[in-house]
DNA sequence: ATACTTACTGACCCAGCAGTCATTAAGATA
DNA sequence: TATCTTAATGACTGCTGGGTCAGTAAGTAT
């Protein structure tokens, strides 16, 4: 009773390898990656890769658009939906994001992207629209909202919204670079620069012009 | 009167080397970077470049230890001889310092860093060593003598010294990867961020700056 | 000058890998 | 069952680039 040899599975062959793809660049890199490995990951021939995938430079791209979308389109759905308060928000939806981000696929597309980025100016320029202008615009909203509702002061954060996700960056790297050799308590870095974000950007108590109404 | 087809300069050949790989590895990345380009940038045959570098990844690690070493140990002596209160430091040397950054080889090496150091342990261990360990002993020295003499309030950050510097990371993420897509004015990037952990973490007083005149 | 050392050259080698294509067989159709 | 389409294979190719080494010439000692 041979099994067959292979089967014919048209649909799920792309996403199959994609993710085979994103396993073996995670722990080579792109350019150290061969792509023969990836097919084997993904449990099929070299050929049958090239059938789906152009070039190697076409599966990378699609690696990162496969991570990419939908991870960012939560957050902004997130941010537009939401009811709760700027700070709320921030302590809450915002914080558990960010920290899931370190242990995500997210880490590795941040290492491809600053590895390989350079190399690729349609890729760049994609992950900018993408993830960039729509993240920084959402999380622009959510300060300007906190603003306007009398939460927070008037402060250049609403000019650099990548202040709020830099720590993140920086645990993503630290992740990938030096957690074996030096430890270092990721969720807790970022719920202390929530802490003290908030502590610098919120309207202090005492001060009347918080009320909103 | 020929022209001696070369000369025997076996004093300023390795830094000449490094030099002309790091400028290569900052076009290209390490892994895309031929052996070849290094050595007729450096103006030199490829055999010689074998003769002071065993392999290049032996040429890698050189290149980084030679950007890494001076730049910390400035920062470190700084804090170490200050007389600035910490947050005048905080404000103007720190500040500067990071500024640097973003458009220092310090900017390619922390590429250099991420997209290869998961391949070379060693490499990361010595970095570790050298810039992380060391860098942020500084920093927590710094915020310590800021509590110490009572201008900070006890808070988290000395736990994680890291968040000073993410902002500086951010910025040398965007320089390399969407600078040319999304400008960002990363001084006042930096600016902003001082500003803001300063507010948070000052002790507050009715009048938190003008006592000190 | 002459002999000697060694920094330096560049042609060469060959492993490793992206990409191809003639062939095979799964599964649909009738 | 016989026929057709096309998903899938894997041996093959050509080239790129890391690393070598026999030879060359710059500088030094005598």
């Amino acid at each position: 009773m041979p099994q067959p040899r292979f089967q014919r599975r048209k649909e799920q062959r792309p996403a199959e390898i994609t993710q085979a793809a994103l396993e073996a660049f995670a722990e080579h890199g792109y350019a150290a990656t061969r792509v023969d490995d990836v097919a084997k990951r993904a449990g099929v021939s070299k050929g049958l890769l090239y059938l789906y995938f152009k070039t190697k430079e076409e599966l990378f791209k699609a690696v990162i658009r496969s991570v990419v979308v939908p991870r960012i389109d939560a957050l902004k759905t997130d941010i537009a939906d939401t009811e709760l308060s700027a700070e709320e928000f921030l302590r809450g939806p915002f914080l558990e994001f960010i920290k899931k981000l370190p242990d995500s696929p997210a880490r590795i597309v941040v290492r491809l992207m600053i590895a390989e980025g350079p190399k690729h100016p349609d890729l760049t320029a994609y992950y900018c629209d993408k993830v960039i202008s729509g993240g920084l615009a959402a999380l622009r909203q959510l300060i300007s909202r906190g603003v306007r509702q009398g939460e927070f002061r008037q402060s250049s954060l609403d000019e650099f919204p990548q202040l709020l996700v830099a720590p993140a960056l920086l645990s993503i790297v630290w992740r990938t670079l030096f957690q074996k050799h030096y430890p270092l308590d990721t969720d807790k870095l970022l719920e202390t620069h929530i802490e003290l974000i908030l502590r610098a950007i919120k309207v202090e108590q005492g001060d009347a012009r918080g009320a909103a109404m």
